[in-house]
DNA sequence: TAAAAATGTAAGTAAGTGCTAACATAACAA
DNA sequence: TTGTTATGTTAGCACTTACTTACATTTTTA
């Protein structure tokens, strides 16, 4: 089927993209690892760097996490961070592939970069930065940027993600997924309430 | 001199491996950028890779941040968060080209990467730990651990780093650096303090 | 089943790219 | 000055890579 052979090629390229940069990636490997003939893949694509785009198109628009909003209101707000913690680092690495090409490729294609990471980091800032506003509106919350605020949470995540779970090998890790969204949200959390006078402990 | 072309080599192989990669910058352009001929390139370093070996090794030993400890005594605990900050953030950039070889191109070297990696981060997160554990012991922070806490703030401005100071214009940053330090800082003074029971406001 | 569309095979082209060989020239140390 | 060392110039080799041409074969569609 016609549909079937572009996917595999889209996500043979995908794979080999992301592992060995566009130059690394050939587009013989990328072929034989789509189980098609190369010249398939120049009829279905014309060019690598046509391929290259319809594959950044094709996997940049993701499901979105609008789900996640309405949920949080009956957590705590300790709960709620856990939750878009835990939901932003699973879709990280769910798209890590598009993720690290996106890292690797920036000065090549900066624009198809930025829309990726537009994709990727855009809403869920818009999403936690709405959520931060609400509960300041409610004085649960003390004043600061909002935008500020989730890319400040987002970023310690997104710089975790980097240094462990992209990174190669396994034994590199510092500490277990768990332990260090319990203490990134803990800071996160104490650093933004607001404290009223009678403060346990 | 022979020195002087040396370093012109290793310069200009810094410059084009963080533009256009390892495969993307060839001898040629190298030696074209570096003033000499592509001959003593090879004369001076025999193949590519060991090109890129010397440069890796010549670049990630960088002058460290100890200087940075004694003085954080005499400064409030925000202004001294505030200044690794800023230290960390004028490293980043001084050191820019050698962080984007580094995501580039961490899968083909991997033990290159992550000693560049080491050389870059593991220190100032062992020197900021340590002044968190100094300030636990004296009862100004809660209790959490020095370390993940070291990443966290760290982290927060790696990723402001990567997707601003890195990214391509400028026209794209989302707030300036001082406001971005200033709110960072602000949330994890509040999320590390040990709050008293007289807590104004 | 017959026409049409998609894919495979094989061979090859043009343009790089890392790297080498041969020889000439310039700078410097003795 | 003379011999040595560093560098330049030019040509080229062996190999890879994106991409093409021509034709055969399979799969899908009507």
């Amino acid at each position: 089927m016609a549909k079937d052979t572009r996917e595999k090629i889209l996500e043979a390229g995908l794979r080999l993209f992301s592992e060995k940069g566009y130059l690394g990636a050939t587009t013989k490997e990328i072929a034989q690892k789509a189980g098609v003939a190369e010249l398939t893949l120049f009829r279905h694509f014309t060019t690598k760097e046509k391929l290259f785009e319809e594959m950044m198109s094709a996997y940049s628009f993701l499901p979105a996490l609008k789900g996640l909003l309405p949920g949080l209101k009956e957590m705590s707000y300790e709960e709620a961070l856990a939750e878009i913690a835990g939901s932003f680092l699973k879709r990280l690495n769910e798209r890590r592939h598009l993720v690290r090409i996106m890292q690797r490729e920036i000065h090549l294609y900066p624009s198809k970069a930025r829309q990726v990471y537009q994709n990727l980091m855009g809403e869920i800032v818009k999403t936690l930065a709405s959520y931060f506003r609400e509960l300041q509106g409610k004085g649960v919350l003390r004043e600061f940027s909002p935008e500020l605020g989730a890319r400040a949470f987002l970023g310690m995540f997104f710089s975790y993600f980097n240094t462990q779970e992209l990174a190669v090998s396994e034994k590199y890790r510092f500490a277990d997924r768990a332990s260090v969204v319990g203490e990134f949200v803990g800071i996160f959390v104490k650093g933004t309430v607001l404290i009223k006078r009678k403060q346990e402990i």
